[in-house]
DNA sequence: AGTTAATTCTACCTTTAGGTAGTATTTAAA
DNA sequence: TTTAAATACTACCTAAAGGTAGAATTAACT
């Protein structure tokens, strides 16, 4: 019951960045340095989060990445929807395909406060309320 | 942000002959069948529920399954640990080691509350309070 | 005693997530 | 205009989860 490592590592690539976003821009071999990302799957993702408009790249020397909106305006839910992590209000956690109100499985009527708490929280919660320089990166 | 599919599995099959303990053992192929989990791989979960004392087992012919203790004593969070899904007060959503009071993450203050939630939940729920004829299964 | 129907064991196969390697492209600065 | 330092692309490798195959073992029934 956890979330999967790109998705872990996505957030905390997005929360270093944002912590940052008022000096120069950062790039893969620092961000790679600093988290102890691997710097190659680092990459990759880095790609990722910018076809998929979390962040902007500026190509060639003296390149880098930087927010492509403010840090408020991006919230954990949406990077977690882009890397296959999914909590929605149907989601089965016994994995008997959707669980809505009328046909559910035994297990639905526990689950559906925690799941509420645990998505309203990941939808309430931007890059905003993350920054902060006193926690482990 | 889901339960591995071996952990469904497994909570399904145990919910299956919870419901099912009054009556004659359970074999291998039926609950394969009644379940629609591959009999070969259903059969893998089958020892190590046996193994691990969520069940016992009856070898040779009209042999099969049942619970080795009452279901009221099986708590979902026992079946999960036994599946390699931790849920534990330090676990960290990001990743970075164990979280704990004194040095955090930066989602750590969010996550407190779901993920106790969800603890407690799983903790307090048993194949007894799971027993019903009228859910997915 | 032999047959049959069940669990168990050992070993393997397949798919996916996680990760790596190498090269091409881009751009600022010397 | 060449070089250096950055991102981007393509292709592959590795480990773990999920799943399968076949034979060995066990025990009730005839």
């Amino acid at each position: 019951m956890q979330l999967n490592n790109t998705s872990q590592y996505a957030v905390r690539i997005l929360n270093h960045i944002a912590n940052n976003d008022d000096k120069a821009l950062l790039n893969a071999k620092d961000i790679s340095q600093t988290l102890s990302i691997p710097y190659k799957f680092l990459s990759k993702i880095m790609t990722e989060l910018v076809k998929s408009n979390f962040i902007v790249s500026i190509r060639g020397r003296d390149g880098g990445y930087r927010l492509a909106r403010a840090a408020s305006e991006i919230t954990i839910m949406d990077v977690l929807n882009q890397f296959n992590e999914f909590i929605h209000q149907e989601s089965c956690v016994l994995g008997i395909g959707n669980c809505d109100g009328t046909k559910k499985c035994s297990m639905h009527d526990q689950w559906v406060q925690p799941k509420a708490l645990m998505k309203k929280m990941f939808e309430e919660t931007t890059l905003k309320n993350l920054e902060g320089s006193d926690f482990k990166i």
